[in-house]
DNA sequence: ACGGTTGCTGCAAAGGATTGCAGTCGCCAG
DNA sequence: CTGGCGACTGCAATCCTTTGCAGCAACCGT
């Protein structure tokens, strides 16, 4: 029923190849044919056909987006760059959530890989050899994370923790808890060693608080534990975690940022509707998914592997000071807060 | 590189025919050369050619979902459940965010109208006749809101009003707020009728207050509004502008419940997390999107525009009673509650 | 005037899977 | 013994586009 190269090419009197050559190398075409190709085009709505294209090609101009949790705020405005990006460049965008199980990403991950040119795996919860395995038969840029030799955005997560920690420090804070998410994230442990090292850097004491969900609930379960820790100040994974952090201390009395202050990490559009609004160090999140597009699309046009190692972006946080984080509290009245 | 048809064909001493019929009409091939041929797909990893195939039979196996804006958490839901469903039925999924831009949105459904076998459409934006011409031409489904001969999912809006009100009168209301979205949106028009109808029954009054950005923002704007009609219960277009609210009646000292109740609408993950936990309408997103799925792939199946028109999905509503929600106050105090 | 470019266009093959049609074989009924 | 049917399988065309190669004309330099 659509328009056919063929029906094109009788309209304008020439042959397909002509109109084929006119749409995707101009240059190699006289004006005039080109002119009445384009017009013909026009004329007909004329639209290559995608498969037909692809199949001689080997190329599907598409790519796929694979996340964790698309009702994670944090992965829809990845997902949300990604695509406004992707579509600059007329490439459509596949989207597959994984619901956080590192077994089906892999499976899932290896589904989607015959049907696109590349992918974009966010924050991928699945192990370094099933990730190095992967992209060796396709082609990936990684989001949030890192490994050898494929490319890949990631944050500074060691300057956005030192942001954090010299707000904090000039606050007078000078123990500082740390609330870590999973254990196998990529993103905890560089936080860690961030707020680690810059706590070091200004002579500031690190309270570690286990491992918990990066969730609101995470957030919940960990409160306690940071109280119990005597800091004053908490710093969590993530803003989910922040938010239940301040839930739990609400309920228990504990003021914040009085006796308390608390920072987040992501600002998601929840962070500043928490009360108290919360301070976070803001991860312009779009921007990672429309660099990951960028990336990709290199890797695409240049598979040579030498020029794909070293290919990274690095994004840079930015403080986002509300009302969660305050003075410290006067050490001389004493820390026990609670009733 | 992969392994073609022919590949296997040859493994399995039979003719690419026979293949193709063995995976896709198992029951017209005799079982044991059906078994060789499994044995050969299994052995080189064979997985048709999507391309190859969509080129003849004309369908791409891709269905496409177009959203307002993906980092909405109540699109992303949607989104998630569209995906987990598709994915069930080997299905990729396309997602297009047009970043609320109803211009946009044509011309990007028009566009990715002929990459897909069918779209889902998401609270579209544009206005009926548009929409009626992209109906004709494709197949589409449309998720919160109706139009002629189309099939779609939408919520049970009246249903939901008549919960939320009969939850408000029972608690002593007897003049309720409604906090209007986008005039041009169907589900104001619907909640805003339904409300009316509900409050006729039990007798009590609705004052309407303007039209608003269904956002955050839109909440903040409307609360002064909102209080000003002396409601003692105030209904909002959806669960983010009713988090605005909090966040203004907050600013202002006007206590929730206490003074003054609001109930929102959707229960987005943000709704429990909010200060006071907000009572709303859960409705159920994800299931929106299955549905919508399969829908899609009914009218795919059997595109007889007769058994399409009424083909429609009605989903319910629950309440969810949590802390924004609470006894009327007693009209002798009086009902000057700025300080 | 002629060999050689240069610039443009058409021919035809290729890409992988599906499917209508025809062919083969075995078997049963007459 | 033979005609016919049923069950299965193979042949070959087809879907639409891209691209290497060849053809053709005009034009340049000598």
């Amino acid at each position: 029923m659509p328009a056919t190269i063929r029906d094109v090419a009788r309209l304008a009197g020439v042959s397909p190849s002509t109109v084929s050559r006119a749409l995707s190398m101009p240059e190699m075409v006289n004006a005039a044919t080109r002119a009445r190709v384009a017009a013909a085009v026009e004329q007909l709505g004329y639209q290559p056909n995608r498969a037909a294209r692809g199949l001689i090609t080997g190329r599907t101009g598409n790519i796929g987006l694979v996340v964790p949790d698309l009702a994670n705020p944090f992965f829809a405005s990845v997902a949300k760059g990604v695509q406004a990006r992707a579509r600059r460049y007329d490439v459509a965008v596949f989207v597959a959530d994984t619901d956080e199980d590192a077994a089906a990403e892999v499976g899932l991950v290896r589904a989607l890989a015959k049907q696109v040119d590349g992918l974009i795996l966010c924050s991928p919860r699945a192990g370094d050899a099933d990730l190095s395995a992967i992209a060796q038969e396709t082609n990936v840029v990684l989001v949030n994370r890192t490994a050898e030799g494929v490319p890949g955005v990631i944050y500074d997560n060691e300057e956005g923790m030192q942001q954090a920690v010299a707000h904090l420090v000039a606050l007078g804070h000078r123990k500082i808890a740390w609330v870590g998410g999973p254990v196998t994230s990529w993103s905890t442990q560089h936080r860690s060693i961030g707020l680690s090292n810059a706590l070091y850097d200004h002579g500031a004491e690190l309270a570690r608080v286990g491992s918990f969900a990066p969730t609101y609930e995470g957030g919940i379960a960990a409160a306690d534990q940071a109280v119990a820790t005597g800091a004053t100040a908490v710093v969590a994974y993530n803003d989910l975690v922040a938010i239940g952090l301040l839930a739990r201390l609400h309920a228990r009395g504990i003021s914040v940022p009085g006796d308390l202050s608390v920072v987040g990490i992501d600002d998601i559009a929840m962070s500043r509707m928490a009360r108290p609004a919360l301070t976070t160090v803001r991860l312009p999140k779009q921007e990672a998914g429309r660099i990951a597009v960028e990336l990709l699309l290199a890797v695409l046009d240049d598979p040579d592997p030498d020029t794909a190692i070293g290919t990274r972006g690095t994004l840079h946080g930015e403080l986002i000071v509300r009302e969660s984080t305050g003075p410290a509290p006067e050490p001389s009245e004493g820390k026990k807060v609670v009733a």
